[in-house]
DNA sequence: TTCTTAATGATAATGATAATCATTATGTTT
DNA sequence: AAACATAATGATTATCATTATCATTAAGAA
């Protein structure tokens, strides 16, 4: 076994990962840097290590107004983007939605992406 | 009323809206700008006409692998994409599932994305 | 045909993300 | 408690998609 097996648990690592726990906007990499700018983390490094969680299945991310945003929820979930304010609330599954695989032959569903548009409370 | 109120037609137009049409596989800009390269068309034109037609509700568009790509049915429908060969089918939505509106308080929904991801014939 | 102005296209600007690489620091080994 | 191997960092540059700019062109009305 080689010296190092697992991933170092460097201060930086730690910060982001709170900063995203703790969020409840699902930041971009750009916001995660700002939270975190007063500790003098480096961008590149911001990127690094929301890219690994999500990798590692830490974090989960989806693409929204051209960029990517992080989720510390990790467990199926939905999402509702308000398309005025761009803001995004979790929301629950439809049940039994993993029932309604699509009808494509031959492939192996494992996952699925499910986002709701419309307007929010406060923009309406 | 103004000496002109509708959109003019012009060569450029017609030919991005007949590649779309004519396309199967969701093309990116640049994907169009390629295939109407030989016209001489420039990327800005196929750009703004891309966006314009998504505007007017001519074509739909959506987010994969960091790039917009543009979808000429409209009508409502759910995507599949395969996580290795990153290609994308258009896939009926679940039975219902408009009557499965999300549990958040005072919201007006009109649209949803649903995306299944998974691993396709070819790629298995 | 003239005329108005929307549309075009070449190009520059922007913005998000990825790659590079010398330096730093984590965690293991002695 | 050093010394060590190397993963991670951060400053920077590069890349890629998209948007903005603006002089020129060409729809389509007059």
């Amino acid at each position: 076994m080689s010296p190092q097996t697992s991933k170092r648990v460097t201060r930086q690592r730690q910060l982001v990962y709170e900063c995203v726990i703790d969020s409840k906007d699902h930041p971009s990499a750009n916001e995660v840097f700002a939270e975190l700018q007063s500790s003098g983390i480096g961008l590149a490094t911001v990127y690094r290590q929301l890219s690994n969680m999500v990798d590692e299945g830490v974090l989960r991310s989806f693409e929204h107004s051209g960029q990517i945003r992080y989720d510390p929820l990790v467990t199926p979930h939905a999402h509702f983007v308000c398309t005025v304010c761009d803001k995004i609330w979790d929301v629950d599954l439809p049940e039994n939605i993993f029932l309604m695989t699509p009808n494509v032959s031959d492939v192996d569903v494992d996952g699925l992406e499910l986002t709701w548009k419309g307007i929010c409370k406060a923009c309406k």
